[in-house]
DNA sequence: ATAATCTATTAAGCTCATCTAACAACGTTA
DNA sequence: TAACGTTGTTAGATGAGCTTAATAGATTAT
């Protein structure tokens, strides 16, 4: 009786959830089918389904249709629930194309906490019962905010931040107006493509507090962010927005 | 001249980002500390050493203090990014506990694209310059709604949801009053501990749709989330609000 | 029924990340 | 300088998950 049934594994959970939607779709599940959908060899999938029938979660009989036990239907069920949770948050929230969306969940879903699940739920139940926080309230002013996507037409006519940014485009304050010593709050990195990508892995990100070290030769700054030095071009510097 | 270099793995992110923490804290990051930040033995770390050093993202020499290069501090430090960005989301954003959104964002970091980042690093530029999205306006709605958390008090003393709310506590549409072939939108689960965590794992999150396909006896009902089929008690149901 | 074809299983071997346990280098103290 | 304790390295083993290639069972067509 050895108890091999410690945890279930990211690849165990994965194949459970393949099943599911197998026989979802097709009303059987196949070592082939499962090989294809999964994009492994049909040699791994049937030492992968000796291990799960061991531990209870499918009924397997050596070349016969593969089923889910109740036990295996719930770990999959379960999975596949953290999967639509994040795939959604990612993509209808967040606006990552679906694609991403869905390779995204597909490796978190494993690691995701039961309390993640319960608060990310709870977001959404938020979203969509407070009606400051609706749909036409809160997503579409994140996705439409002028603010955040430079070129979408104004959210609100109203907005007093909106107004004065388009008054006075120069009113803001950024990392390469901080002498040596002071420091500031990250709100915004406004930049695209390249130079926004290299500011974010610096650990640019919105609140955070970040403080000029001293100022360098040839327009560059050395700066503290996480309690760790490192240099960036005066020209970059200028893409850090901060916090008033 | 094997080239070696596919892709990072996780394992190896890891250690280039405890040795960016340790050195950042410690000035220098030895075998033994590397091993204890990691939770593992010594014996690991050495050839993994080797590998980085390999790679050219570390200095090492044998027996002496480690270092990383410039190469392997920008992805220890875009690692760290991303670690930082989901971390502050589960905990700021969704509340989840210290301990859970840590880990939750340490196993994590290593999966999430390049456009999640964006895009995450987007929701927190709008959190913070958008006065409808900013702290007191959504976070401290989302976090005190007594929507979603009962008991809280009310964030808003003119908002008609949660007036309706105490007025009529009764007007709201469950799962358990729709009648066969009937179908709904899930808008919250209305319930705590072993029983939301249930409905949850079943599928049953904010923004799905659900159908019930029969009444079965003793007080069950057959129901159709995501494709798929599930039974679920009638007092379940009736924890599954529905949007209107 | 038999051959051809498809599908599933098995065995051997690989890589990655880890462990244990023996061993080597170094620094400190006696 | 000799001995000891700490720290680092190495070799060998383990386990998970995968591949490939050979083999075995089933199904279909002739």
């Amino acid at each position: 009786m050895k108890s091999k049934n410690l945890q279930i594994s990211p690849a165990m959970e994965d194949y459970l959830e393949t099943i599911y939607l197998l026989v979802g779709e097709r009303k059987v599940a196949r070592v082939k089918d499962i090989a294809a959908a999964r994009g492994v060899k049909p040699g791994s999938v049937s030492p992968a389904m000796k291990k799960l029938a061991a531990m209870g979660l499918i009924r397997y009989e050596q070349r016969e249709f593969i089923d889910l036990t109740p036990e295996g239907e719930e770990v999959a069920r379960r999975t596949l629930a953290r999967h639509e949770l994040l795939r959604r948050f990612f993509h209808d929230v967040l606006n990552v194309s679906q694609k991403n969306a869905r390779s995204d969940a597909c490796a978190m879903e494993h690691y995701l906490s039961d309390e993640g699940v319960d608060r990310l739920t709870k977001f959404f139940e938020f979203i969509q019962r407070c009606p400051r926080g609706s749909k036409t309230e809160f997503l579409d002013r994140l996705h439409h905010c002028p603010l955040v996507n430079p070129g979408q037409p104004d959210c609100d006519h109203d907005c007093p931040e909106v107004a004065a940014m388009s008054r006075t485009p120069a009113v803001r304050r950024s990392l390469s107006d901080l002498q040596p010593g002071e420091s500031g709050t990250v709100a915004q990195v406004d930049a695209a493509g390249q130079v926004r990508r290299r500011l974010i892995d610096r650990g640019l990100i919105p609140q955070t507090t970040v403080e000029v070290v001293r100022n360098l030769p040839r327009g560059s700054v050395r700066i503290l962010v996480n309690g760790q030095e490192t240099s960036l071009t005066t020209q970059e510097a200028t893409h850090v927005v901060l916090a008033p």
